[in-house]
RNA sequence: GGCGAAGUAGCUCAGUUGGCUAGAGCAUACGGUUCAUACCCGUAGUGUCGAGGGUUCAAAUCCCCCCUUCGCUACCA
């Protein structure tokens, strides 16, 4: 294939939301994209890597003005931050764009009015219950307990002057190219989801602007209105190469659109697999060949059972960072066990315990000593130079088949994205090298002057073998491939270079002294370093804890008039039983006075029925009745809620009598 | 509640359209070897393939039902 005529691949990661430092299952992305990137090089493709961070909002805005700083000078910060984690992981992006860029923000402006002109945006009006911190509406009947269904906090009513997208315009278009295109989404057991849960039902129209905030690009022709998240952050995807909307795109562009491959989170992918493709089709632009959902990598920490296959984030506290692990293990090993572990479908885990076994018997044992090894017996025997002698014996084909085969399995599954399975593959060549020593016994070869020559040839392939598997191994750790070729003083190959045994140049020294690549951990002095991390963390947490206040957004003054109408009373739980329909639903009968109401309210997590009974709790009476997954409810048992949404019932603090009147 | 996925050796998982004594890696035990980072190679396993029923000459694999876990989604006064 000639320079000028490589087939481009263009492979984009989520843009990261500048809003706080980046933990390991955000990084496992890059690093996923990374490896394939660099393997599309390998395979000789004209690769485009993008990556960037998603920098507007009204969360920046606010975290910002608490640091008493602007929003900008907040996101220089962190994109800085962002692009040095990418960089220690090792990560080869082609271009990092930033949403305050001031050509993409230019282009998104041009977008919103194209968009508008051509009426696919129409001003209208949102009206909803509001949560700040998640810059989000909700229809009254989507929140919980009148709280934020997503973090729980409390909503205040809005209505906002606003811009909508007209989504169901193209939604059969886009059910129609799901259909026809089977590997679109991926893993294809979401393309369900997303058929079932939102195309099938009906489209809503997508609210695109807001004026709750100044933080963010502005609507150039409603300048009270900026855009919402959506046009803003998705077109990153084209205008970080050059995409125009009034038909002056780059060339770079027209070689790359079509994206290839975005790889985002599975918790994006509606955004990715609807909005995003329909917006493409009000551009008329063609849809990015395949977008791919990873499964998260979830953290199982030993010290707290509770703790088991749940999901990092920042609110939990259970967060690892990349700079922590490379810090244990360096860079390469913490990419190969993110990407070895991480199975295509299912989240995967990691552990401490996880992560020292993989490092010792993959990386010290398999790879490490069988380089080490190899090394020392060419230096022992011959003086550090690996000769070809022709001494081959049948044993040899075994060795070499494999390593003839390596590199188009390895092409075969990345192609399906299973870069798990990919490691896998190189990892058996090595093995089989192992296996390979123990088959030739070079070292009883080595007694005999007259079987040099055999002893040569039998190192000679073990150097091969391990140059081939250490070319193949560059995309996923590439120190690590670039250490081994310079021990054995040898070049990296391409994927075409790769499929004919007997590349290594006959008569190279290779290092005299070479240095091991994975020294073994002691699991002990691993889970011991953790542990004194762990009580570090748990003591933040409880001063953190101390230090919880939560603050609410005051609601409109009320008068007394408007309190009084409210009726509380004490009430007695006689009896309580799960809502069987319902994940979330107790029904509870209380007797209050001489009355006995049934209730339901949605605190199965934190209570169970036969717990209940016997309580007195603080009852909302008056209110009117409803129907909650086909049971009537007759008030409202009423609770304190904590940041995380965990509910605790208003007990009165001395005996009461049920049916006592709070006022 | 709707839709979907999963439940296989101690652990992480493979098991194509049903077919011979159910597999891999790690961990474990034993044996071999010594070039090497107490390493490598070999052998040995253990499994009511979530429970029950059915179809079949034959089921981990198909059908029914149940249990458990998970994902998306709805409801959640």
């Amino acid at each position: 294939m000639s320079e000028n005529c490589k087939k481009p691949y263009y492979i984009t990661t989520a843009i990261a939301y500048t809003s706080g430092k980046p933990h390991i299952g955000n990084t496992y992305e890059i690093v996923l994209a990374d490896s394939i990137a660099r393997f599309k090089r390998l395979e000789g493709y004209e690769v485009f890597f993008q990556t960037g961070t998603d920098e507007h909002g009204q969360k920046i805005e606010l975290k910002a003005s608490e640091a008493n700083i602007t929003p900008k000078e907040y996101v220089d910060r962190v994109a800085e931050q962002i692009k040095s984690i990418w960089d220690l992981m090792n990560t080869s992006y082609d271009k990092f764009i930033r949403t305050t860029d001031s050509d993409h923000e230019k282009q998104v402006q041009k977008i919103f009015r194209r968009l508008y002109e051509q009426g696919d945006i129409y001003k209208g009006y949102y009206e909803g219950m509001y949560c700040t911190p998640c810059e989000s509406f909700f229809t009254s009947s989507q929140l919980v307990d009148g709280k934020c269904p997503d973090c729980g906090r409390e909503c205040v009513p809005a209505k906002e002057e606003a811009y909508f997208f007209k989504m169901s315009k193209y939604a059969q278009k886009l059910i129609d190219h799901i259909n026809a295109h089977p590997e679109f989404i991926q893993p294809e057991s979401r393309k369900n989801e997303m058929m079932n849960n939102f195309l099938l039902p009906g489209l809503q129209d997508l609210c695109v602007s807001r004026t709750s905030f100044q933080w963010g690009i502005p609507v150039d022709f409603d300048e009270k209105h900026v855009i919402y998240v959506w046009i803003d952050a998705l077109s990153n995807y084209i205008t970080g190469i050059g995409y125009d909307c009034d038909n002056n795109s780059t060339k770079q562009f027209k070689t790359l659109w079509p994206a290839d491959l975005h790889l985002i989170g599975k918790d994006i992918l509606r955004f990715h697999t609807i909005y995003w493709p329909i917006m493409l089709m009000a551009l008329d632009l063609p849809l990015p060949k395949q977008i791919f959902g990873h499964p998260w990598l979830l953290q199982t920490d030993s010290s707290s059972k509770e703790a088991e296959g749940v999901k990092m984030s920042k609110s939990r506290g259970n967060v690892i960072y990349a700079d922590k692990l490379v810090e244990l293990f360096g860079v390469d090993a913490v990419r190969y066990f993110v990407l070895h572990e991480m199975p295509f479908e299912n989240d995967g885990v990691i552990s401490w315990e996880l992560i020292t076994e993989r490092f010792n018997s993959d990386l010290a044992n398999t790879l490490g000593n069988l380089v080490k090894r190899t090394i020392s017996m060419s230096n022992q025997y011959f003086g550090g130079i690996v000769e070809q002698t022709e001494v081959k014996e049948e044993i040899d084909e075994e060795l070499i088949l494999i390593a003839e085969q390596v590199a188009q399995k390895t092409v075969a599954k990345i192609e399906q994205l299973k870069v798990a399975d990919a490691i896998t593959e190189i990892f058996a060549l090595f093995k089989r090298c192992n296996k390979y020593i123990d088959e030739t016994m070079p070292w009883k070869l080595a007694k005999e002057e007259s079987l040099k020559p055999r002893l040569a040839q039998v190192l000679y392939n073990l150097t091969e073998g391990i140059c081939i598997g250490a070319s193949l191994l560059a995309p996923f750790m590439p120190e690590t491939s670039e250490k081994i070729l310079s021990q054995m003083n040898s070049k990296a190959r391409t994927i075409d270079e790769l499929h004919e045994f007997g590349k290594f140049v006959s008569g190279t020294k290779v290092a005299e002294n070479p240095e091991a690549l994975f020294i073994r951990l002691d699991p002990k002095k691993i889970l011991e370093q953790v542990k004194e991390k762990n009580e570090e963390k748990i003591k933040e947490k409880i001063e953190e804890k101390k230090e919880t206040e939560i603050n609410l957004e005051r609601k409109p003054e009320i008068t007394y008039e408007d309190f009084s109408k409210l009726q509380f009373q004490v009430g007695e739980i006689i009896a309580c039983e799960e809502v069987k329909k319902s994940k979330k639903l107790l029904c509870s009968k209380v007797k209050i006075g001489s009355e006995i109401k049934q209730i339901v309210s949605g605190i199965k997590a934190w209570y169970k029925p036969e717990d209940m009974v016997g309580k007195k709790v603080m009852v909302l009476v008056n209110l009117k009745p409803a129907t909650l997954a086909g049971i009537v409810s007759e008030g409202m048992l009423l609770c304190a809620e904590d940041e995380n949404g965990k509910l605790a019932l208003m007990t009165p603090e001395n005996d009461m009598p049920s049916g006592a009147e709070i006022c």
